[in-house]
DNA sequence: ATTACTAGTAGACGAGTAA
DNA sequence: TTTACTCGTCTACTAGTAA
């Protein structure tokens, strides 16, 4: 996003303009952003064309709100300035051990994607995942991890269907070397799906409910890595 | 800040720049920040007139490194977002009771501060200020709370001394109402000083080392209060 | 290689003003 | 009152190039 709008954006989000319709003036942004009632005029007329903002332009008073597109660009400024001030290159990520829909699990275990984890996390997974929710402070972690690059699956076709690319983390849960894996149309929910050179639950004596520790690596990859992040 | 300057130092601390000096090309921070690398080569001298950076010149190649002021400016930024995405209009922030100094207890109790605190917080403080500990991942909210608005008591002199402006923010300590009060030059310190209409040990039955939950109210003030940040 | 000057240009800004 | 147009100015950019 152009700093520009990113700038105004981030004033009218403080202003209350994430949930809710604000009633503000073009003077009135003019002034909170230090420009003229000209220029912050026209700063509204491109977040509109953006899509960054929704606008109800009234009779007398115009109502701005900031588009779910306007939200999501913050987050990722909220999520680098959390890499500077928050994240080292490892995060740990707390959670409780869950049954998966076997969605997930189905869709990483295929062969293709199973040969390049060989090739790029020197290890060949177990043919299941393992499914960890994460507790819900360390939610806001997970984005921060989808901004980050890490190392990429390619997708494929496969009987008339499309598996698309796949990310992943060098992990370790236990001590033990793993990585998450996260689809690149992932549902953006909550939990983590963990692949690993041996049957997790059986090596780990663990079981649905138990707590466990996560830890990312998020330390820089080497350089003839293909680079890319899920959002 | 000037935003230009905010996109730039933002990139450079995402490279790494806060706690070291890191040797980039104004050609490769042109690259990162999508402009030429005559127009970075004279962010740079900005950022360094500004006192933002400082420089290594070397023969080959510069090394920069961002100062404490930049840093400042940045957090403030990262609070901002904080603001967004974080808070509501209320924070708590957790901490142990310590007996303080004693020298913010007199100098808050003085009478000129304490009938302004009569006419903007509804109650005659008692003279004596409770010192809560705020525990280390609480730390960072303290930081936002300085940059909020909150209720100014004027400075003064007295005996030839002068006690500054103080900013006091509404909170509750177990439902009972209370505030917390930031001296202009503030110690920046993880010491809350509160301040309550009742002897609180007392009142509350509570003793060095006791964990408490102090709940401070951010919500904005009634538009005829004077608003003013601490930082 | 670098960094950073000068010069020319495009775009951002505010004043004036219409609707 | 509003919002937002046109237009002149001035800043911030890049290209070329020196050191």
């Amino acid at each position: 996003m152009d700093e520009k709008f990113s700038f105004a954006l981030r004033k009218i989000a403080l202003l209350g303009g994430i949930n809710n319709y604000i009633a503000i003036s073009s003077r009135e942004l003019g002034d909170a952003l230090e420009m003229s009632q000209q220029s912050a005029s026209k700063r509204i007329l491109e977040l509109l064309d953006e899509k960054y903002l929704v606008r109800d332009l009234g009779a007398r008073r115009q109502r701005i709100k900031i588009t779910e597109k306007g939200v999501e660009e913050l987050k990722k400024e909220y999520n680098e300035y959390r890499r500077i001030f928050e994240l080292t290159d490892r995060v740990t990520l707390r959670g409780k051990i869950v049954t998966g829909m076997g969605q997930g699990g189905y869709y990483i275990t295929q062969k293709p994607y199973m040969d390049q984890f060989q090739g790029k996390l020197e290890f060949r997974p177990y043919e299941g995942t393992l499914n960890v929710k994460v507790a819900k402070e360390d939610r806001g972690k997970l984005e921060v991890i989808r901004s980050m690059p890490g190392h990429v699956m390619d997708g494929f076709e496969k009987d008339g269907r499309t598996f698309g690319k796949v990310t992943a983390y060098k992990a370790r849960i236990h001590n033990i070397d793993c990585a998450i894996v996260v689809p690149e149309r992932s549902h953006y929910d909550d939990v983590l799906e963990l692949v690993c050179k041996y049957h997790l639950r059986r090596t780990l004596s663990i079981n649905d409910g138990d707590d466990v520790d996560v830890v990312v690596d998020l330390s820089p990859l080497s350089p003839e890595d293909k680079i890319s992040c899920v959002s």
